[in-house]
DNA sequence: AATATATGTAAAGTAAACTTGACACTGAGT
DNA sequence: ACTCAGTGTCAAGTTTACTTTACATATATT
């Protein structure tokens, strides 16, 4: 039902890189902690503005943290 | 109302860099040419999913065509 | 003058992103 | 055994992205 050709590493990021709960990022980027569970189960794909939000918060550019299709490079 | 911060270079990139159309660029991304012009205008920005077939069919990434907040770099 | 192409706009509808509130499960700490 | 922090999930609601249809205007072409 309408596949989500969106990726992203968020939940690793939140480990490896920041060791960051879902509130803490929830909070930081402002949405709440049920978006961020959707987004890490790929539920959906945020909308732009928050992919550059959630991005900055790891301090990285965007398509560090989200890709389109395959994950091929990481 | 809910100022958009986000920004492209949409337009530009048709002009200068494809000569592409408005319906062209629709088409090729899979979207209607009111949504092209919406995003044109500043209106909304676009979904992620959207974002990076935009990106795609200028052969660009998508940083280069999308941008949070001001533009400083171009 | 007529036709075609490219663009702008607007109203009403659908679909998807995101919120709110609530409850359940696990693991660590007391 | 109890509590608490972190996570998963679900249902119903609001907001925003996107569609559909339709009409307007400007420029170029015949």
């Amino acid at each position: 039902m309408g596949k989500n050709l969106v990726g992203n590493h968020i939940r690793k990021l939140r480990f490896n890189h920041n060791e960051m709960t879902q509130q803490q990022l929830a909070d930081k980027v402002g949405v709440t902690r049920q978006t961020i569970v959707a987004l890490e189960k790929g539920n959906y794909s945020p909308s732009l503005e928050l992919a550059f939000r959630i991005a900055h918060a790891f301090g990285l550019p965007l398509e560090e943290v989200f890709f389109y299709g395959d994950d091929t490079s990481h």
